[in-house]
DNA sequence: TCAAAATATGCAAACGTTTTCATAAAATTG
DNA sequence: CAATTTTATGAAAACGTTTGCATATTTTGA
């Protein structure tokens, strides 16, 4: 039965110092430079922490030594997997690093993204990812200056004067398009994400469209259609184009694979088979694209890699802003991969 | 073209209160009960912390005021949606609360859940939330050491001593198994989640089990199975189940919405329709569950509403422990509801 | 009009750390 | 063994806030 100094307030590196018969700066090297403490006054120590339940307050060191251990990432969704991979290795690649992040979705919604950020800024994070190109100019204004480093994922921009990781999203567009066509379609229905909130989803509209325009088939207006990545939504708009009564695609690119499987139950609901009556591809190949029946062709963009990078990269702007050194910009492209499975076929 | 203070440091109160010709305090207040301060000064204030950017450092704060404005949740994986749906309400909730989220997925492994809490109290979180009831001896002892007021969420434990809000998932897992049995089903297998390391999946496989004892119908020992939630590895297994050359189900009960899904896309890609051939039923109605086709008949567990009442629950719980009055524990139980949908169907 | 009450402000202490600088002790060198 | 270098330690300042207390100012009430 022990007594507190305090009545019931939680140890201090203080209250670690006196137990452990040394200085409070003594406690705070044994903390985070365990080395150059003597044995004897570690073993003090940590008997001392130990018996008092001590647990470091970050919070409180990093108003002297400016660095919060925090790294806040905003993510469009947590829904529906597109960012979960990614997100997911990104933070447990972080942890190694001891780090912590601070994760919060946007919903697509670009002031609440705004608010997010400067919430992190208030928090003092050490670094700030974001998905995309595209943000409000307070963010932008906030990071810079601030001088927080900061880190885009999942789409290449190239020049942007912030460091990106990611895929180029037009260039995506254009494999989709590109083996539809090589298999003989020539009906082509394109299906985007919302492209005036979602960067990603303009740029491969637009690399899709480039490459059909350049065959002479491009899509009549009617097949070229927006849905939020939501399969409630995205079924029942593949469903109306389906039973417009107008003519019908015979292929349908998917602005993700959330829309492209949206579009085969579409198919399926109504009695057509993928992709026997109609081909649809995606984009992403997130999880259970290649288990579905049939199983989804789709372009990959490897998320976990993206994750992986962009956590040693921020570890990596990190210590170099410490050391007082600044980094390039710089615009990193990963490499999609084309996956052919059974929800296209020859025409 | 403005100078600053100390060489480009980042403005703090005290630059604010320098422009603003007033004192720290003021500003302070300023920002935290804007009533108390006068109109005039007020607005010196907004206009100072204007020209300097200000943003106010909440850690700094967090040292005399003890409130990070931060809650942690440790759950168990980002991916296959599972708890997205809940975490995206409850983080968007939190923000109506005025605090920010810290989010890590633990990938379902107890010690890594242990070093995130850790991770949490060093960075003084004001609350923990965790998913499901079992946790590892050193994750209780520090949250109660600290008083950390936490919440369990996804299960309702009766009786717990820690705050819970979620469903019985015993008692889904008999609703599921009784569906089957009341439209006829006897020869069913039971394919449940990670059972040591998910005390959600023990439940329901203990419920489903109960139920088909006391029918007199036990699954043989072939029919009761284990996987991750994991499209890929559950496909497989229900794949070997199905193609063993043994006795085959007539009725598949999912652990989760994953693992049927997994079953319904087993059978299909061996030829089997469901629910002619094959019934799954599954648990949780995830996202897409209603709109794949055959429909999944499951039984739903509002996530929605589990996190926004979490939100708000941790919300009391902290001004209550601000306020230095200590709450009675709550073990709160949400409805499931059962879904009827086409992947099941009489005998 | 004057005392009393209410309101607005500032001072200074406190929060729990890290880190610079100085110094004491120990190890190394010749 | 003395002179020098290395290593381990402590004192104290600094980080950016909040808040209790005291005081100055304004408002209220009779």
């Amino acid at each position: 039965m022990k007594m507190n100094k305090k009545k019931n307030k939680v140890a201090s590196i203080t209250d670690v110092a006196n137990v452990a018969k040394t200085s409070i700066s003594t406690v705070s090297r044994y903390f985070n430079n365990p080395t150059m403490v003597a044995p004897a006054v570690a073993h003090r120590i940590a008997r001392a922490a130990e018996e008092l339940s001590y647990v470091r307050n970050r919070a409180a060191a990093s108003t002297r030594n400016k660095r919060s251990g925090t790294v806040g990432i905003v993510i469009p969704t947590l829904e529906s997997s597109i960012f979960a991979e990614m997100t997911e290795s990104f933070s447990s690649r972080l942890l190694n690093h001891d780090m912590t992040m601070l994760l919060t979705p946007s919903l697509y919604d670009r002031n609440i993204e705004a608010r997010i950020v400067r919430s992190f800024t208030e928090h003092r994070v050490d670094s700030v990812v974001l998905v995309g190109g595209e943000h409000n100019d307070e963010v932008m204004d906030l990071l810079d200056e601030r001088q927080v480093p900061a880190l885009l994922v999942w789409n290449h921009i190239d020049g942007h004067r912030l460091n990106s990781i990611g895929v180029d999203n037009k260039r995506i567009g254009c494999m989709a398009a590109q083996h539809l066509v090589d298999i003989g379609h020539r009906d082509i229905a394109v299906i985007s994400g919302l492209t005036d909130v979602n960067d990603r989803a303009a740029g491969r509209r637009e690399g899709a469209l480039d490459i059909l325009a350049s065959y002479g088939v491009m899509p009549i207006p009617e097949w070229i259609l927006q849905t939020p990545y939501d399969l409630d939504i995205a079924k029942s708009l593949v469903s109306n184009l389906l039973l417009s009564g107008k003519p019908r695609p015979t292929a349908i690119i998917g602005g993700n694979d959330i829309i492209a499987t949206a579009a085969i139950w579409a198919a399926q609901t109504h009695g057509l088979s993928v992709p026997h009556d109609l081909s649809v591809i995606g984009i992403g190949d997130f999880k259970g694209s290649a288990e579905m029946v049939p199983a989804l062709t789709t372009i990959r963009i490897p998320a976990r890699r993206i994750g992986r990078m962009a956590a040693d990269r921020i570890a990596e702007l990190i210590i170099s802003q410490t050391n007082g050194v600044s980094m390039k910009i710089e615009n990193h492209e990963v490499e999609p991969e084309f996956k052919f499975r059974h929800s296209t076929a020859p025409l």
